[in-house]
This record gives structure tokens, C-alpha cells and sequence, in this order.
DNA sequence: TGTATTTTCGTGGGCGCACACGAAAATTTT
DNA sequence: AAAATTTTCGTGTGCGCCCACGAAAATACA
């Protein structure tokens, strides 16, 4: 890759012209003529079908035959001729094959619309829009199937569609996992490839998952929660809707705990676990009130998903901002609260990036027949009211 | 974007045959059939060069060199053309052209090569690889211009190298700022696109810059450090070649002032500055230890570059783990530290990104004529123990 | 051995665009 | 008004691949 440069860029143009010594072949009584000595590669340093086609003494249609598995070829040629395809190490030029082929792959996205509960959701649909902005030329086309964070109905329903439709590639936020679940052996049955995005269902299996490592980010958040209060307790808050499934949040909490006591040396960290299955900033009040009267010693809060803000405007209201805050995703509320350093840090899951990540993952799949990683843990950002523009900036 | 799903494939397919009524010129004298009533678009629902010509009463060839700005159209029929290239909002296709004019692009990257004393530069390098794996199909070709981050005179003949070559774009790394601004200038001169990576000079006009906002990463590492220290002394070290130029790791000192001082309540707060000139642990040994012993009362180091790993080495050996260190960059020997909680924090550049984004600009402009954001700023990564892993997983 | 099938293959016409070539129209010159 | 230029324009070929069509070769059947 380094080498290719000026000269050989001369040489594209200038020789071009005469080169181009095709039509070896012309009919089929006569065979095709081996041409010894003529250089495996035509200028433009790759091997094209055409190349095989003679080498193979064969038409091209065969060859194209064979690289398609098409049927039709018998087994002696099929085998000559992928036999020089891997000699050349010849890679269909995928800008010669997209243009003739006029197919059109579809991608279906299965995830959560974003509405005033939480924003999140907006991030990884423009960071879709964006990839397929850079690849659209290739004939990929992309169908949203919304569905409400807290409605397992909807989603059974839109997924539902997505199958109806029967897409070329699929990515699924699981929301709602034993549904989701479903929902991916289904796709595997139609050998429809799927990739998760945010979160992953290990057991089904996936081209490629694109999301957070939900236990490592519980242990930064708990490295910096430790950071600025050593040894002192800490206080866990679960906002777990009770019919949603959010198994990574869980997760989130299992990583804190390992990590934070891990950093402790005294044996009697005080970790406090409090669930909150309510929206109402009232009840909020009400409940983290009543816990921080019990244990007056509480030092910080660790909170597992994006409505800290919750605990936030609790913390203004008693006038606590000495308690240190620590949770997730960079939304419009939390932001308030980051810019008054009522909220200390705020864990990012990188969103635009899982968006344009999973996309790219089916392009290549589907189109470039590379096959992607098939994990893509994001890195795990750490946002405080100092860096939060440059995280916003060019997404 | 959203509605062009499943119907619409349908019919793609059902229809092709049937609708391509082209030829519908076919000799100068007759010439051209104005088709009422027929759709703008074709099958594909994008307007084509032929698309335009029909309706300009004029042959593919002129629409053209209209597009091209080739001349040898008159002006009125020029004028007729882009009239209605701007009616059906005609979008060349990207594929079909690159296909067809087989021209190919040469980027040059100008950047520092991965040595010994750092493997920074490794990362970059990767991520332009990884982005030219997914547009080389465009005949996008790489040719990188290295040269020793210490040596002033290489930069400036690679310089000269590659103007000499007369890429179509160009990636430079402006470590000598003082002759990569000439470089820069001279490139406006050649008309040739430039995008600044990892550090910019505002002053000279540029395609993009690609890096992080030094100011602001100052800033949050005094947050981090803050966070763990309160008020206590810091110190903060510059490893600066003397013949280097890194206005850059200067304004993340800034940065860090500024930010320290403003989380302060109290006026006493001390920062204390040190420039260590030298490679050699021992001399650095001898110095920081000076220092520490001057001011024992010192609870936090910040370093502004890479070289954190020396204070680390440094603070192991005397038994000072306690004293909170940041830095910069992940590199072989700074992970050591972090693994060893010696070095508190990493501040990442997410260098393959950097990379990644820096081609993906020039690939923007060159091939698909789309103008990238001028500015890219990266978030500014915090890594730990904790979350390090992730950060390689996927580059 | 001749005919009907089935299998295997080659050919040709696109995809949308770029570009060279030469011919027609417009303009200038005699 | 005819000839010589210059300007403007249409046509055809090809980029590398896909795919439908039909024809030749191989096989089966009578």
C-alpha cells in the first residue's frame, strides 16, 4: 500500500492505451489461445474476470458461473476455475459489480424511537443516516421499524414486519430480551444476518454486536467513584422499569460492585442497592430522601442508566451537590446537571458511533463480503461538563 | 431515507424490463423527441445523464461536458442543461463514474514515524489502512511520507517529497509547526486539499482538522485530578524537545491552569511547573526528586504528553505510589503503569480514529464532492485499568 | 444409429458515466 | 457566394461485472 504511488500512477495513464489487448478468445470452435508470458495482471494490477476466463480457457460467462455458484458448470471446469481464482487471488471489483447488478440490499432496524422519555435512541439513527450517506451509493437502503421503549407489544409486532419484509440484513436493539431472542432464531432460520446494537443476546447467534461492555463501564464508574471518595459508602440506584428486561443494566451494577470493592482495602465498604420503578421525580424525592435520612453516611451514588438526572434534581433540591453523582448517557437533562457539577461524570456509550458501526457491519457483509468483528465493544467514555462538547461536536 | 423499503424493491424488480424506452433520440437532424407526461425519473428514481439530455433536447455527450465544465458548449445550451440538471436535482453516480473513468486518487500522509520512543504514531496509521480498505475501490491509493518526530530536516524533505508528487490530497501531522505551515501554504498554492491531523495551525487555510481540542483536554484531566485531590499542590511536568515544536502540549497546560484554578476555592492552590528536556530516567529521577523533595507537600503529577511512563517509573522507585499521575496516550510502556495503578488516568486521542477520520475527509471531497466538517474534534478519551481493554479491542 | 433431453457454455446487451473522435453548424475569411 | 476556420455537438467504445438467451456438447432414450 505504500509503494503504489506517483510512478506507478504514471504508469495507469500513460501506458492504458496499449495495453488493452482483450478478445483472446472469439468463438468457440477455436478455443481460446493461451497466451503465455502475458502478465497475470491486467494494468490495472488486479485480475479481472475476463483474466480467468482465459487463463482457464473458458468465457467469462462461466467464470461468473462459477463465482456465483450458479449451477451449470461442470465439475472438471468449476474446479479449473477456481482453481486460477485463487492463483490470481482474484477479488471482484465491487464498484463494477454493484453498477451492474442493480441489486438493492434492504436493513431493517428493529429499535426504541426516541421521545421525550429519553433521547438516547436519536444518536445511533443519525449515526445510521450517516454511514449510509457514505455507502448509499452501493444500493443500500435502510427501513426504520420503530417501537416504544416500554411497549414489548410494539416491538413483537414491528418485528413481526421486519420478518414479513423479509430484509437482506437486520440490526435489533434488545430491548426486550426473550422477544428478542425470538426474534434473532427467526432471522437466523431466513439466514437473515443480524447484529445487535447497545445490547447483546449471547446465546443467539449474530454477525456482529455493537454496543458497550455493560460490566467494565459498572467498574469505571466505580474506579472514579473510589477515585474521589476512598473508602466511604456508596449508594447503587436501579431505575428498572419492571416490565422492561434490561439485563446490562444489571450487569452495570455487578461490574461497580466487583471493582469497588475490589479498590477497597477495609472490609466494610458499604454498598447500598435501591430499585426505582417510577417516573414520578415526586416519589423520587420521597424515596432517596428517606434513604439518605437512614444512612446519613452515604457519599456518592452510582446510578445505572441514564436517569440520574432523577437523582440529580433530588440532590439540588436538599441542597446535597457534596454527594458525588456518577451515571449514564449524555441526554438533555443530564447535561443541565453535568454543566452545574451536581452530576460529577457521565458514563457514554459512544451512540452515534454504535449506529454507524452497525450499519457499516452489514455493509460489509452484505456488499464487500468481508466479514465484520464480530464484537465491537466501544470504548467507554468518561464525560464531564469539561469534555461534553467535543462529544456532541461532530456526531 | 425511511420510506423507500419493501414496496419500492418490489418493484425495482418487477418493473426493469419493461421501462427502459431510451434511444429516443437518434439522429442529429430529427432532433430530439420532447416525451410529455414521462416520468423524471427512471426505475431507479434517480435522474440519469441521459435523463437530462432528453430533456434538454441535447446528446448525453454535452450534458457532459456541461457537468465536467469541459467547454465546447455554447452558452445557451449550457445554461438550458444546468437549468435542468438543478430541476431533477441530478446526482452523478459515484459508482458509475468511478467505474468509468478509472482515475484514480493519491493521498499523501505526512506523519511521524512509530519508533522506539513512541509507538503513537502506529495507530493513525492503522486506521488510515482500515478506511482505505473500505473506499479503495474508489481508486483511492496511500502513500506515506514518514519522518523521525525529533527531526526537523527529515519533515522538510518528505515535505518536499510529496509535493514534488503531486498528490490529489494530503494528511500532515504538523509537529514542526513553523515548516508545516510553509508546507501548508505551499499546497494552497497547488491547489491540493489538506487535512490536519492530531494537531492544527489555524492560520493556514485546510480542507479539515482531525485531533482533539488540546485546551479542553487540559481541562479535563484537571477535573480528574481535582476530583481526587481537592485542593492540594500538583505539579505539572512538559517533556519538551527543545528543537520540537508542540504548541499543542503547551495549551493542555493551559488548559489544566485554567480548569485547576477555577475548581479551586481557595487562592493557595499551587501549581508548580517543571520542563524536563531528556530522555534518560536517570536525569528524570534526579530531577523529580529535587523537586519532591522542595515540595513535599505535592499529592498529584499531571504529564501533557506520552512520556508519563518516566514520572511512573520514577514514582514506583521512590516508594511514592500515593501521588495521583495523569498523562496521555495509551501506549506499550504507559499501560504497564495504568495495569499497575501507578499512572491514574490516561488521556486518549482515539489515534485511530484520528486516522480513520483524516481519509475519510479527503475521501469525502475527492470522490464523493461532499465537503467534511472542518473541524473534527474527537471526544477526548479518560482511560483507566478498567476500561483499557475495550480501547484496543476494536482498532 | 438416430432422436429427444439434459447439461454445459458462449454471446450479447446492459448498468451509468467518461472521453476520444469526427462531423455538422456557425462564424470568419477570401 | 464560396472556402476556410472555429465552435459546438452527437456517436461510439469501454470500465468490469451480471444475467438472460439460445446454441453446442454430452447424455439418455428409442
Amino acid at each position: 500500500m505504500q509503494t503504489t504511488g506517483w510512478f506507478f500512477f504514471t504508469c495507469i495513464h500513460s501506458c492504458r492505451p496499449t495495453v488493452s489487448a482483450d478478445n483472446y478468445y472469439s468463438h468457440r470452435f477455436t478455443r481460446y489461445i493461451v497466451v503465455r508470458n502475458k502478465p497475470v495482471h491486467n494494468h490495472s494490477g488486479k485480475a479481472r474476470i475476463k483474466d480467468i476466463a482465459e487463463r482457464a480457457n473458458v468465457s467469462p460467462g462461466t467464470v461468473d458461473r462459477v463465482i456465483h455458484d450458479r449451477g451449470e458448470v461442470s465439475k472438471k471446469t468449476r474446479e479449473k476455475v477456481l482453481r486460477i481464482i485463487r492463483e490470481l487471488d482474484f477479488q471482484p471489483d465491487v464498484v463494477a459489480s454493484t453498477l451492474a447488478s442493480k441489486k438493492s440490499f434492504r436493513i431493517a432496524v428493529l429499535m426504541p424511537r426516541a421521545d421525550r422519555s429519553s433521547r438516547f435512541w436519536e444518536s445511533p439513527a443519525t449515526g445510521m443516516d450517516d454511514a449510509l450517506n457514505e455507502i448509499g451509493h452501493f444500493g443500500v437502503r435502510m427501513d426504520h421499524y420503530w417501537f416504544d421503549y416500554f411497549d414489548r407489544s410494539e416491538f413483537v409486532r414491528q418485528a413481526r414486519q421486519v420478518l414479513q419484509n423479509k430484509p437482506d440484513g437486520v440490526i435489533v436493539a434488545p430491548v426486550f430480551s426473550e422477544e428478542a431472542g425470538d426474534f434473532a432464531g427467526k432471522t437466523i432460520q431466513h439466514s437473515i444476518p443480524l447484529v445487535f446494537i447497545n445490547a447483546c443476546i449471547a446465546q443467539q447467534p449474530h454477525l456482529a454486536f455493537v454496543g458497550q461492555d455493560a460490566q467494565r463501564s459498572g467498574m469505571v464508574a466505580a474506579k472514579l467513584m473510589y477515585f474521589g471518595l476512598g473508602d466511604k459508602p456508596v449508594l447503587i440506584v436501579n431505575f428498572i422499569h419492571k416490565k422492561g428486561n434490561q439485563a446490562h443494566i444489571l450487569e452495570r451494577e455487578e461490574g461497580f460492585r466487583k471493582q469497588y470493592i475490589s479498590n477497597n482495602k477495609k472490609a466494610d465498604t458499604i454498598l447500598h442497592s435501591l430499585q426505582i420503578d417510577t417516573a414520578s421525580q415526586t416519589l423520587v424525592n420521597n424515596i432517596l430522601g428517606e434513604t439518605l435520612k437512614d444512612r446519613p453516611d452515604i457519599q456518592g451514588i452510582f446510578v445505572t442508566n441514564s436517569r440520574v438526572h432523577r437523582v440529580a434534581a433530588f440532590l439540588e433540591k436538599v441542597n446535597r451537590q457534596d454527594i458525588r453523582l456518577i451515571g449514564y448517557d449524555v441526554t438533555k437533562e443530564n447535561k443541565v446537571f453535568l454543566a452545574r457539577d451536581t452530576i460529577d461524570f457521565l458514563i457514554g456509550q459512544q451512540p452515534w458511533e454504535q449506529g454507524y458501526k452497525s450499519v457499516m457491519a452489514l455493509f460489509n457483509h452484505l456488499v464487500l463480503k468481508k466479514e465484520p468483528k464480530k464484537t465491537q465493544h466501544l470504548p467507554i467514555d468518561i464525560i464531564t461538563r469539561e469534555n461534553i462538547e467535543d462529544y456532541h461536536n461532530n456526531k
